[in-house]
Formats: C-alpha cells, structure tokens, sequence
DNA sequence: TCGACTATGTATAACCA
DNA sequence: TTGGTTATACATAGTCG
C-alpha cells in the first residue's frame, strides 16, 4: 500500500515511525467510522501511543456506552470460566464466605453510585476524586484546629508527620495509640 | 477499495451489510494490529454489531490496561470540568454519607475479589479508596484528639455538625474560628 | 518537521461456488 | 448462509519542496 511492501514489524528509525503512527492512526480511525455507518455498528478504537498519549475515537455511539457493553461481556466471560469454581480455591474459605455475605452491600453500594448519579462509568471515579478532595481538606482544617487547641493546652500533645508517607499519633503521655498508617498503598 | 465505488452510507440490503460487516471488521481489527507492531502502541478496537453483538481486539497490551488509561485520561477530563462540584448538587448527601461509611467494607471486598481473580482492571479505583479510608482514620484520630485537646481545655469548644450539610468550628470564648466547611463537596 | 504527491501494495465490492 | 476470486478503489511508503 505504498511504494514498497513493508514488513510488519517495529519500524527503527524514530520518524519514520512517527509519520506511520500518524497516517495509519488516522486510516484506522477513518475505518472505523465508515463502517460503524455502512454497518450500522458502535465501534470504539482507543490507541496509546509509545510515548503514551492516548487517541480515542468513539462511532455509532459514546465512548462510555461502548466500554460499558465490552464490561458486561467481560463479565460475563468470566462467570463463564466458572470462576466462582477457580476462587473456592484460590481463597481461604473463611474469606469466601465473607465475601458472599458482603455481596449483598456491594451489589447495593455500586448501584447506589450510578444510580445517584445516573451517569456513565467514570462517575465513581470522580466521585471519589470529589472525596478525596474534601477528606483533605477536613484533614488540614482540623489539623490546624489541632495547633490551636494544643497550643491553649499548653502541652506537647501533637500529631507526628513521618516523612510524608504516613502518620500516627500520640497523646501527652506518650503512649503509642496507632501504629503507622500508609497514606497510599 | 472494490469493483464500484461506495457511499458512506448505511447499506440497506441486510445481506450485503452482513458480508461487508465480517469483511470490513476483520480488516479493521488485522489494521489496527499492524498499526501496533509498526509503531509499538497499545490498540483497542471495540465493535458493538448492530444485533448488539460484541466484537473486540486488543493489541500490544490487554484490553484492562488500555480501557484503564481511556478512563484515566476522561477522569482528568472531567476534572478540568469541576465537576466534583457538581457532584455535590446532584448527589443526596445522605446517600453519600452512607457511601463513604461503606468504604472500608467496600475497599476490603474489591481487594479480596481481585487478588482471588487476579483482575487488574479496579486498580486505580482500589488506590483510590485506600486514599479515602486512610484519610479516613485520620480524619477520626483528629477528631479524638481534638475532643482530647477541648476537654483539656476545659471550655465549650467543639465541633459543630449543621443539620448535615457542614460543620463549623468556634472556641471558647465564642469567636467564630472557622466559616461553615463543606464536610462534604 | 510538515504537507503534498504518486506509484504501488492492499482491502474489499461484486461475483461465484 | 459461508468462503474463495478478481477487478478496482483506496491507503499509504517513500519522496519532494
């Protein structure tokens, strides 16, 4: 499709490689929504490039619906592989069971987020992005209503920041109330 | 690419849309494959058939790991937009209340679910939520220590929760320390 | 680097078995 | 239906400005 047959394999030099991502990303997106029309198709091409930058394009239909579809399926092809099966054993029955009895409130907290918010997928991020957010807030808030109480009492009750990676505290006598939490697992 | 050229446009005999369909996906999907050898990319193609019939092919890494970066980038998007704000007009509070309580149940399910299925998709969810939870503790050690530090002080100062929107801080000797903080945006 | 240009390899529309 | 064949339209590799 050019001057030349081209073998498919890692194109070396740098720009040429560039120039080909480019032209043939843009075929492909091209492709996709010729026969997304002809075929009356939702089509979904999302292309990340070496350097990782992403190129999306969604025909027929949004983005989000079309992931939604590939997450049912998804789903489905696991409970398939009759993975209730694999985990019994793979996981100490104990935890097994903690987990169907949680079920129930996991079923129920999911729906409840897209339920609320009547929106695509990436609702639950956000919402947590949202809570994140404010949890820090609070947190500083509160840290600095720490200062100012600490400071009225008068004593070295304080709140030990280690490093930037964790936390614990520990009253005037110094007793160690809480081990370290890691802030970020 | 034929005997005749062809408009762009729905192809009204079924049969014949049927055939183009098959031919015209497996040229996508083979395209998109060549594009990711020749540049060292990561492709997604999803293809929802007009029969509701799902088509899908990942190149150069798995299906998960692509989907994941779309919805990283779209996080990001919808960042930009503010839209932590506007969650906070559409969303009940109580039911986010209830939401983040859950946290912890929910955090420990999504962890025990994908170590037993060794699922890598929630990843960026479950790092998420470990932030929450951990902001969390935090946000309770706080909130003891400053009933600890209140007590000490020996004074009327503490956290007032309004009705359930917001909370504001006032010491002692009645100065209005802190506005109402949104405990919750 | 970037957009045109074109010669050429490919994909595919129509046919056919 | 499905799976080949073939004539053609199209995509694009290399090139030039």
């Amino acid at each position: 499709m050019g001057r030349k047959k081209v073998e498919i394999k890692r194109i070396e030099n740098k720009s040429s490689r560039q120039v080909t991502f480019s032209k043939r990303r843009n075929g492909l997106i091209e492709k996709a929504r010729q026969l997304s029309i002809l075929c009356e198709s939702s089509i979904a091409v999302l292309v990340v490039s070496g350097s990782g930058k992403l190129y999306k394009s969604a025909s027929g239909d949004n983005m989000s619906k079309i992931i939604d579809r590939y997450e049912i399926h998804h789903a489905d092809e696991l409970e398939a592989l009759d993975l209730a099966e694999k985990t019994r054993n793979y996981l100490p029955l104990k935890e097994l069971l903690e987990i169907v009895q949680s079920v129930d409130t996991l079923i129920s907290l999911e729906e409840q987020l897209e339920t609320a918010l009547s929106v695509t997928r990436a609702r639950k991020t956000e919402l947590m992005m949202g809570e994140v957010k404010s949890l820090q807030k609070t947190e500083n808030l509160l840290r600095e209503e720490n200062q100012t109480l600490a400071s009225q009492v008068g004593k070295k009750t304080f709140l030990v920041i280690e490093g930037d990676r964790g936390m614990s505290w520990e009253n005037g006598s110094g007793n160690k109330v809480r081990e370290t939490l890691p802030l970020l697992k």
